[in-house]
DNA sequence: GTGCAGGGTGTAAACGATTGCAGATTCTAG
DNA sequence: CTAGAATCTGCAATCGTTTACACCCTGCAC
């Protein structure tokens, strides 16, 4: 592997020419970029990063953690990120956490050996050591941010939607259907996310008297199945469901179909996050659907500025939802027809 | 931040002392061991990795890049990959290239820059300076491997299952239960991965006298479903679909829908892939399943093989697949009742 | 002819670790 | 008591860049 110093030597130049070469080409006279550009050519020299990053003390690296990367609302968001990142030179280590917060913290501890420039965490958890290094720095302006989960508390600045508001959207549709009695499939309630969308859910039903019945699940398909049969085989079953994500739904819509009730006649179920599979079940889902791409542009967005040492503390973004119709929500069917 | 001096001078040792510690705290006397532990602590100590990595030339870390990040079947072999990686000390930068050659290139160059020490690709398409690297070793130790295609003709050993047998099985399924004239969705035949899957079919259909309509998609859920769509209006439509994914089929089984077909009533659908919806779907996909774990963590084993310098030049392998039997198949109308 | 501006280049000191080699110390055995 | 082994530690070179600083030169104004 042919080094700085040999295509110096080649181009009868010195390494800090070569550098200045490649870095910042105006600068060099045209006759030596030339001989160096072909010196380089020839050698097939190509710069060794680890080098690099030594001396100037950055990476070009930016490390995300994933609960889950196999989920198509995270593995979206993820793509985003890498997106966003890729094009403004930055490349993206991923750390699959499976929601282990050992595996969280050992992650967090690459940021500190300097491996990667900041960290984006799409769980609800912050790191002991990402914390620790929040606190040695200027509010806000340590390189950490989060996508998804929105927690005053950290004191990390963060892309999502308003969840509450959103939840209590997809709730009123329901409500506005004439459903009085509606399940819930939550997701882990450890994470703010999740408290939240329970949190605009509640507002919406006590504003209408709405009966709640609310099942935790864990944003699996096995979960919002096996939850959904819970709700199904009640003497008085809802004749609503509100599960909160899309996976859950389909996992819904399955039980739905194994114990012979017929969406939306018997059962309306909403989703959420609207992922591309939601348009393609049976029936297709009434959802809320988020700005996936955005939100990792924008948490990308947020980091990158924090790094170039953004003047004014960079807050929190809320990106906008919607409230997707399709075929899964229908009136109750007393409200169609006497029983 | 502290610096490996920093800690020397404080627990009154060499750097070298110190180094060691961290690296094989065995051969450091207990006490001076104790002592260097202890400053580390005080100072809250962490090893720069650019250093160390300029040094040792390894970085640790594995360039994976996918076609798609989205695509449930490559997030699943990510996530094997991640895990793998992880759990023998890797990290993994990941690279979305979007088929794109020139992103795929731009990765490449990072393996060039000793970014990462090998490069695992998902895609069917060898990026050029990594060729150029596999030339310039001896043949198989250069650090490329290659996960779900196979071709011999790249010179990189790889992961992946029996294509061509895998198809001819779903085939063989669909003509056990009777049906002769079968539609097939592929993937993109550029790559080898659709070809020799599409082998697999037409020698099944042979051997069977079995008519064929081929259609080519691109893996996409709306791909499917505009494919499925032509298959299904033609005069005399095919009685089974094949679908070269599950993303693909789950877009048949919509296209069937909005046109009002029954699936398996008038036409039998199989995917490919068993990606976790697959059985969500209605009715439940029959379909090829993969081992996307095994997969991804069969592509670590065999990259780290060669990093380690395997002394046998290490080969490809070929994974176990296995035909899942659910319910979007069944015998063609005319099978099961006079027309 | 002198002074000065400014472009172009080189010198050499970092950056922060790892590690071969050798020296110092302690232990073991004869 | 001593040779030699075994154990522990330190010295210093090295990895391949980047960049502050100084220098040289040319051209221009006066």
């Amino acid at each position: 592997m042919p080094t700085i110093h040999d295509v110096a030597r080649r181009a009868r130049v010195s390494t800090a020419t070569v550098s200045r070469v490649l870095s910042r080409p105006h600068v060099v006279a045209t006759g030596t970029r030339r001989r160096v550009l072909q010196a380089i050519e020839q050698l097939g020299y190509t710069p060794n990063s680890a080098a690099a990053n030594l001396r100037t003390r950055r990476s070009r690296k930016i490390l995300v953690t994933v609960p889950d990367i196999a989920n198509p609302f995270f593995s979206l968001i993820l793509q985003g990120i890498e997106d966003a990142a890729q094009a403004r030179g930055y490349a993206v280590l991923v750390g699959d956490t499976q929601h282990d917060e050992q595996r969280e913290e050992r992650y967090a501890q690459m940021l500190m050996r300097k491996e990667a420039d900041g960290l984006i965490f799409l769980g609800h958890r912050l790191p002991a050591s990402a914390a620790g290094l929040i606190d040695t720095t200027a509010p806000g302006l340590a390189p950490v941010v989060n996508g998804c989960e929105f927690s005053p508390r950290l004191g990390v600045p963060s892309v999502h939607i308003d969840n509450a508001k959103a939840a209590g959207e997809a709730t009123a549709h329901l409500q506005g259907l004439g459903h009085q009695r509606i399940g819930i499939i939550t997701g882990p309630l450890a994470s703010p996310l999740s408290r939240d969308r329970l949190r605009g859910v509640r507002a919406a039903a006590t504003k209408r008297r709405t009966s709640l019945t609310v099942m935790q699940g864990d944003f699996s398909l096995a979960s919002g199945s096996r939850a959904a049969e819970v709700l199904l085989r009640q003497p008085k079953p809802p004749t609503a469901l509100f599960c909160f994500n899309d996976e859950m739904a389909m996992g819904a819509l399955e039980a739905a179909r194994r114990l012979e009730r017929s969406v939306p006649g018997d059962m309306s179920i909403v989703g959420f996050d609207d992922i591309r599979f939601a348009r393609y079940t049976d029936p297709p889902l009434t959802t809320i659907a988020q700005p996936m791409r955005e939100i990792g542009e924008g948490v990308v967005q947020l980091l990158l500025e924090i790094l170039a040492g953004a003047s004014v503390r960079p807050a929190s973004i809320t990106l906008p939802h919607a409230l997707m119709l399709r075929q899964s929500t229908a009136p109750p069917r007393g409200r169609r027809r006497a029983p």
